[in-house]
DNA sequence: TGCGATGTTATCAT
DNA sequence: GATGATAACATCGC
C-alpha cells in the first residue's frame, strides 16, 4: 500500500514521537521481518543508542543512529507507530523498546514488511533513483531518460530505480492527469505530456501528503489513523464512473500485471 | 468453497 | 536491458 506520500505520513508522524529517545531493547515474533538476518547484532548494540533523526528515503523509512540505521520498508500492509504501552495484537512483527517504557511498535498482516539494521545507507541508495520531489527532477533529465528507456511508462515508472516513490495508486493518478495512457512507450511521450507529468507527480505527491495520504484498505499511521488522499483520488479505484474531465467510462485495463484504472478517451497511446 | 485480487519488490527464466 | 512469471503472506469478495 504505502507510497511516498504514505511513507512521508508515516516518518511525519514518528520522527517527533521518538527523536532522541533512548532504544532499551529489540524483540521480534517473526524472524524474517528483519532483512538483514543480525538479530544477534541488533541484540548486542541496540541498548542506550539514541535516535538521532527519522526521515524517509524512496519509500524507506529511515531511523539514524550513532552507528547504524534501521532502514525499514511497509511493502503491502505495514503499520510502524508508536505506544505508551505494550500492546501486542497478532498482527505485531517486532517492537523497539524505549528507556522511558514507551515502544516503537511494527506491525503487518501480509509479512512482506520489514526492516534492515545496518552501518550505512549504500546498499539503499545503490538501487535507488531520483527523488521526485527533488530540484534534479525537472525536464531536462525526466526528459533524456525517458528516451533513454525505451519502456512501457507505466512499468518503468513502478522501477524504483529510475524514481523512487510511485506506485500503483499515484502512477496511474499522475498519467491521467497528464493524460498520457500507462502503455505508452516511454521515448515516444511528447514534450508538451513531460512537462505535466513533471508539474503532476509533484502537485500529487504534495497534495496527498497534505491529506495524510491514501487509504484503501489497510494504511494506518499514528494511533490508527487513515490517509484521506482517498477521497481526492480522480481515476484510481473508480471503474465504471464517469472520468471527470470528459465523462466517459473508467476502465480497469492489467499493465505490468498490475490492475490500472484509465480514461479511454483522455489517455491515448 | 474456490479463485482472483490487493497498495511491493526480489529473483529467475526467457 | 526488458518482460513476464513466481514467490513471499493474509484477507476479502464474488
Amino acid at each position: 500500500m504505502p507510497e511516498l506520500p504514505e511513507v512521508q505520513t508515516v516518518v511525519n508522524n514518528i520522527q517527533p514521537l521518538i527523536k532522541n529517545k533512548v532504544f532499551l531493547s529489540y524483540h521480534q515474533s517473526w524472524e524474517k521481518v528483519l532483512y538483514s538476518d543480525n538479530f544477534k547484532e541488533i541484540s548486542d548494540t541496540i541498548n542506550n543508542k539514541k535516535v538521532e533523526d527519522v526521515y524517509r528515503i524512496g519509500k524507506y523509512i529511515i531511523i539514524e543512529l550513532y552507528e547504524y540505521y534501521i532502514a525499514f520498508h511497509l511493502r503491502m500492509t505495514g503499520y510502524l507507530h508508536t505506544s505508551k504501552n505494550k500492546n501486542i495484537n497478532k498482527y505485531v512483527r517486532c517492537y523497539f523498546k524505549f528507556s522511558d517504557n514507551t515502544f516503537l511498535i511494527y506491525e503487518d498482516i501480509r509479512k512482506f514488511g520489514g526492516f534492515y539494521y545496518i552501518k550505512n545507507l549504500n546498499s539503499i541508495k545503490n538501487k535507488l533513483g531520483i527523488e521526485p520531489l527533488s530540484e534534479q527532477f525537472k525536464f531536462n533529465w525526466v526528459s533524456d531518460n525517458l528516451k533513454i528507456k525505451k519502456r512501457q511508462i507505466k512499468a518503468l515508472l513502478l522501477d524504483q530505480s529510475f524514481i523512487v516513490g510511485l506506485g500503483n495508486i499515484y502512477i496511474d493518478e499522475i498519467l491521467w492527469s497528464s493524460k498520457i495512457h500507462p502503455l505508452s512507450l516511454s521515448n515516444m511521450i511528447r514534450e508538451s505530456q513531460i512537462k505535466q507529468f513533471i508539474s503532476n507527480t509533484k502537485r500529487i505527491l504534495k497534495d496527498s501528503i497534505n491529506f495524510h495520504g491514501t487509504t484503501i484498505i489497510n494504511f494506518k499511521f499514528d494511533n490508527m489513523k487513515t490517509g484521506e488522499y482517498r477521497k481526492k483520488l480522480k481515476v484510481y479505484n473508480r471503474k465504471d464512473q464517469s472520468c471527470l474531465r470528459c465523462n466517459k467510462k473508467i476502465i480497469k485495463i492489467k499493465v505490468s500485471s498490475r490492475g490500472t484504472y484509465i480514461c479511454p478517451f483522455c489517455q491515448i497511446i
